[in-house]
DNA sequence: CGCTGGATTGAATCCTTTCAAGTATAGTGG
DNA sequence: CCACTATACTTGAAAGGATTCAATCCAGCG
């Protein structure tokens, strides 16, 4: 496990040379350290950077009429905040759930490295294939699932995707999270998370108080929630 | 706009010269033809080929326990069915709405096409950052519309993308969908589809007949369903 | 020590589903 | 040309899961 997230999360995909790693290195030079609750891009923007996590937690939404915010994805370390710079305006925010340090690449730097070498532009493409997966698998999740399946869900993803970059041990882990994200995130409200956490706690499958989040049983867990990692693509090509 | 989808999709991002259109060209020489109904790609696959749509409709979807499933994605011309090949394992299938065209592209073409051609590397891997972003305004539109707004929103998103690669005019297009389908997209069942279109003519939004799409007032279907069409990225970057 | 944001619980309401039945439409074969 | 079948669409009534509204509890903090 190499000490950059997203050299790490890239060598679940192909293998780097010294000299595609140190590209990464030299974008995450001068990682941007942001507070708790800070939002770093504002849906509308145009930014001329991408972002890159280097520690902490932060998390994608879109907000609508009425006050409401879907949550539309969490993002840990080695996720790439986005690749706007690309896009011409951003269609959803960022904002922090913990205290952070992100990598800003300028799109230029972006461009010139990733022409340089392909390979790179490829992990880095992968990288946003595993993303919209990701996405997906959330659109079954929040149209097809109980409430109760869909919670312990996306601790089974949380969870994973937290054990990738070495941020769980055993079943434990910290989601620098409150119930009404929950909510936000799984399109539910924060009173019915509770209860459905109540649920999760009786039935001796997980546990979640003030942001520690145990799982008891993830083989339970995973077969209450009828969870399939598969698009995760956590597992080695080849 | 170019005869081949694909092409005119790419030129919404960038202008591509006449060798990255080659490429493009070479991989849709000879198309497979697909029935309505047949599947492309099972979940669990590990095909050496990505596909690209030429003609017809498509759509993804995940099973679950139980029976149900969730269509995650529709698939028009000028949509990659998908980037397996990079990935290790379908997480989804793919499947046909209707007769198609499709390119059937082996990785390993792909591969030594995106490498030859950086710039076209970039300009897939910006369709998979719009997909991407699809995939996350579906997530909103699950998790927090109600189901007539919720159905509006779908549409919105239809007429723009089947607009784009020239199958809409005005506002009536053919969308070769049933109603159960647009249950299974939505995260509702086909009853209640079949009060929210009611809902929708009544209003005089929208009717939805026999595959055909006639929208009535389109700025008033956005304004009824909260859409905002950002995440299509339809606008040419500079 | 009072304040604040988050967590917890109860009760009534509501949107969507489920179950059920009936209608329409298209394709098939006699 | 018309039964016959299959699939899709339509509508009603009852049931259910989640929300809403409201109140209380709790821990951290200035």
């Amino acid at each position: 496990m190499h000490d950059n997230p997203l050299v790490s999360k890239l060598s679940g995909f192909l293998d780097l040379t010294s000299c595609e790693r140190h590209e990464i290195e030299t974008w995450c030079a001068q990682p941007k350290q942001l507070n708790a609750r800070s939002t770093l891009i504002h849906e509308g923007d145009q930014t001329g950077a991408t972002c890159l996590m280097l520690s902490g937690w932060a998390y994608r939404y879109k907000d609508i009429r009425g006050g409401k915010r879907q949550i539309v994805g969490f993002l840990l370390p080695g996720d790439m905040c986005d690749l706007h710079g690309f896009l011409h305006e951003a269609d959803h925010s960022i904002a922090m759930l913990s205290n952070a340090e992100v990598a800003l690449i300028p799109s230029e730097a972006l461009r010139a490295s990733t022409e340089k070498e392909p390979r790179l532009m490829r992990g880095l493409w992968w990288t946003t294939l595993v993303d919209a997966a990701i996405a997906r698998e959330w659109i079954l999740n929040v149209g097809l699932r109980d409430a109760a399946p869909r919670l312990a869900s996306l601790f089974c993803e949380l969870w994973l995707r937290a054990h990738r970059v070495g941020l769980a041990e055993d079943g434990a882990f910290l989601a620098p999270l409150t119930q009404t994200e929950l909510g936000e995130a799984l399109g539910l409200t924060s009173v019915h998370i509770n209860r459905m956490l109540r649920i999760l706690r009786e039935q001796r499958l997980l546990e979640f108080r003030g942001k520690q989040v145990v799982i008891q049983d993830l083989k339970a867990l995973m077969e209450f929630a009828d969870y399939d990692p598969t698009y995760l693509q956590l597992t080695r090509r080849l």
